[in-house]
DNA sequence: GAGTTTGAAACT
DNA sequence: CAGTTTCAAACTC
């Protein structure tokens, strides 16, 4: 069925452009081209479907949402621009230009041939511009036809995107030497610098598994939306995504084996990295994102990983990072900072560009990979050890998290040295089965163990005072006993967090932020709200409850509890957003480790007693929630925890006749029905 | 490289 | 849920 679609389709396209654009928005197109990504692609249409791409963010297909679409649409399109770069650079310039033009433009055409092949092929077609390849009048047309999907051309097409397009496939000869082909012969070559070393099959094929599994779909729905507008002049934003499927799917058909889990993967991605270097060159921007493997179930391990890094690299790392960025002539794309993640440990050697943007970019990252990263980076172990997590177990048979290779989301490597390994692609349903049991007593057993607060998104959202000094913190807290903290043995510090209230560990000395210092800063954020805010928030509280009772938000629906809520102090500072951010994100799990920490913050209050409830992973998500927070419950209870002092202190300071905050938390639980 | 230490994960 | 055991990484020598 769906290849006989495809087949129409492309068909159907080539006859008559525009009207393709209507079926490939179907949702049913773009399914049943996933499907069959090859022959869509080739069609001519093809070329007018990155025109149209506009798509920034792919549909929610998947369950768990991924951040990442884009990067990896990107990602595929950085493998097409690197080849392209690597082609023109044995090309002349002139030509170069142009193909780059093209490539770029072309990238979907391109695509489609390595259908056959792998994305190797591009460049050899590329290359084989000025020799004039079989196809190469087609893609030229294809080419012409086709948007500048690369940002960096995007820059230079900008507005034009249409008229080179057209113009292209004309002065291809006639114009080599234009500013923009070199501009983009400097682009290809800095990402050719980046991800020069494509070669991982494994880690390629972790980010082809992946995209082929549940992200193909969103891909090949991608490519048609990205096939369906020809008329989307310039829309470049995004539209490469569409070449990824082909490509992904194509390689994946090709061979790879796998390395990572179908889940996520974290570790996948320092291979996709390698072998797509593609990504990052696309985009330092976006690339991060790109780069970072949008993980079907694992996401959350993903971004875990990201805020590790984040922290991780850009704190402590930081300058090691850049060091590696110098050495690879400095042209490093930023980005890539998920790229780093565990398995670019292994060919650290390969994805210096990795690095510097790493976490910028990305807050989170794989834990594992950056410990390794840190290492590496540290001049630990690892460098030589490549990168990749590497278990040593020997009972566990790496179907526990005892292995970190488990844990992590990937599949045991040849560096392993498991014995008995069942982590492996030949395993896949053991694995998959194993993952779920554990799944099943822990939902998020492999979700990250460190939550970001960075963003001050959240943060910000709420009062200033929420602001807390430590922008990571590990979600369910070391439980050291004699290394204070100050050894790997501690998560906490491996992650290269500070310990947080969570923690349960005596003595704790944590380098990266002691246990007694993030609960004082909490409190002394506490108290300075309390004290400089306090009235101002009870102002404006009043002021917005009055507001609200006039104005009731359409966002939450709670009108009963609106009396309420608007009285309570907290909300300024919870303010409902949050909880609609997370409510409305699909990712809300993502966010929820976030939400945690930032709701800690945010609520300070109650959170120092929620927190400790919190400690669990479970209910951590469920509390991280703003809604859990809030629940009326929770925050009962936390009170009483705090202890009759501080209810009184704090809540009593604002409360002082704000008790009604603790009615405004059932609000919320009017929220929660949207869940 | 072997042995010890440590704390998370798993089990009871 | 608390206590114990198992496990593998981290660490030391």
């Amino acid at each position: 069925m769906d290849n006989e679609n495809s087949q129409k389709e492309p068909a159907s396209k080539i006859e008559t452009p525009t009207p393709k654009s209507k079926f490939e928005d179907s949702p049913v197109f773009n399914f049943i081209n996933n499907l069959s990504p090859f022959e869509p692609v080739k069609s001519f249409s093809s070329a007018q479907t990155f025109s149209s791409l506009n798509f920034t963010s792919p549909p929610p297909v998947f369950a768990s949402p991924h951040p990442n679409f884009h990067r990896e649409s990107r990602f595929f399109r950085c493998q097409h621009s690197v080849d392209r770069s690597k082609a023109l650079g044995d090309g002349s310039v002139s030509k170069e230009d142009r193909e780059v033009d093209l490539n770029k433009d072309a990238t979907l055409e391109d695509e489609e041939e390595e259908d056959t092949e792998t994305s190797c092929e591009l460049p050899q077609i590329l290359s084989s511009d000025g020799q004039s390849p079989p196809h190469h009048g087609e893609d030229i047309v294809t080419q012409t036809l086709l948007p500048p999907s690369d940002p960096p051309l995007g820059e230079d097409n900008n507005g034009s995107s249409m008229n080179r397009l057209q113009k292209i496939p004309d002065s291809q000869e006639e114009e080599n030497g234009t500013p923009d082909s070199r501009r983009l012969m400097a682009d290809a070559a800095a990402e050719l610098l980046v991800f020069r070393s494509p070669n991982d099959s494994e880690a390629f094929t972790c980010l082809v598994d992946k995209i082929s599994s549940s992200e193909r779909r969103f891909f090949a729905g991608v490519k048609h939306h990205h096939i369906i507008p020809a008329n989307g002049s310039s829309n470049d934003n995004e539209p490469l995504a569409v070449v990824p499927n082909q490509l992904v799917s194509n390689v994946h058909r090709g061979s790879m084996r796998r390395r990572c889990l179908d889940f996520e993967v974290p570790g996948k991605r320092k291979k996709d990295d390698d072998q797509q270097t593609v990504c990052d060159n696309n985009k330092p921007e976006s690339s991060s994102s790109k780069c970072v493997v949008p993980g079907i179930g694992l996401h959350l391990n993903a971004i875990a990983m990201a805020s590790r890094n984040t922290k991780i690299s850009i704190t402590h790392e930081y300058s090691s990072s850049e060091e590696v960025q110098n050495t690879f002539s400095g042209s490093i794309t930023p980005v890539h900072s998920q790229d780093t993640v565990p398995e670019t440990l292994d060919q650290a050697e390969s994805q210096p560009g990795e690095e510097a943007p790493k976490a910028l970019v990305f807050e989170e990252l794989i834990p594992d990979s950056l410990q390794k990263k840190k290492q590496v980076l540290e001049g630990g172990e690892g460098e030589g050890e490549s990168s990749c997590k590497r278990c040593n177990c020997k009972k566990s048979k790496c179907l526990k998290l005892y292995c970190e290779c488990f844990a992590a989301g990937v599949y045991c490597i040849e560096p392993c040295s498991c014995v008995d390994c069942f982590n492996k692609p030949i395993h896949e349903d053991t694995v998959l089965a194993t993952r779920k049991q554990i799944e099943s007593r822990n939902p998020l057993a492999f979700a990250p163990k460190v939550i970001r607060n960075s963003d001050s998104s959240i943060m910000d959202t709420s009062d200033d005072a929420s602001k807390t000094p430590a922008s990571a913190r590990h979600k369910r807290g070391c439980n050291c006993k004699k290394s204070n903290c100050l050894k790997k043995y501690c998560e906490c510090y491996q992650s290269g967090v500070g310990c947080s209230i969570n923690c349960r560990c005596e003595g704790c000395k944590n380098a990266f932020g002691r246990k007694d210092a993030y609960l004082h800063t909490i409190m002394e954020s506490k108290q300075e709200d309390d004290h400089e805010t306090y009235e101002k928030r009870t102002e404006k509280i009043q002021q917005n409850s009055k507001e609200v009772e006039q104005n009731p938000q359409p966002s939450t629906p709670l009108p009963p509890y609106r009396n309420l809520v608007v009285h309570q102090p907290f909300l300024s500072r919870n303010k409902l957003p949050p909880t609609q951010f997370f409510l409305g994100a699909g990712s809300s799990s993502f966010r929820k480790p976030d939400c945690d920490v930032t709701q800690s913050m945010n609520e300070k209050k109650s959170l120092e007693t929620v927190t400790e409830d919190k400690t669990e992973i479970m209910p951590d998500i469920l509390n991280t929630s703003p809604i859990k927070a809030n629940s009326p419950n929770s925050k009962r209870v936390s009170p009483a925890h705090i202890g009759p002092s501080e209810p009184g202190s704090i809540l009593g300071k604002r409360s002082n006749g704000r008790k009604l905050i603790l009615r405004s938390i059932p609000a919320f639980p009017s929220l929660n029905p949207n869940q």
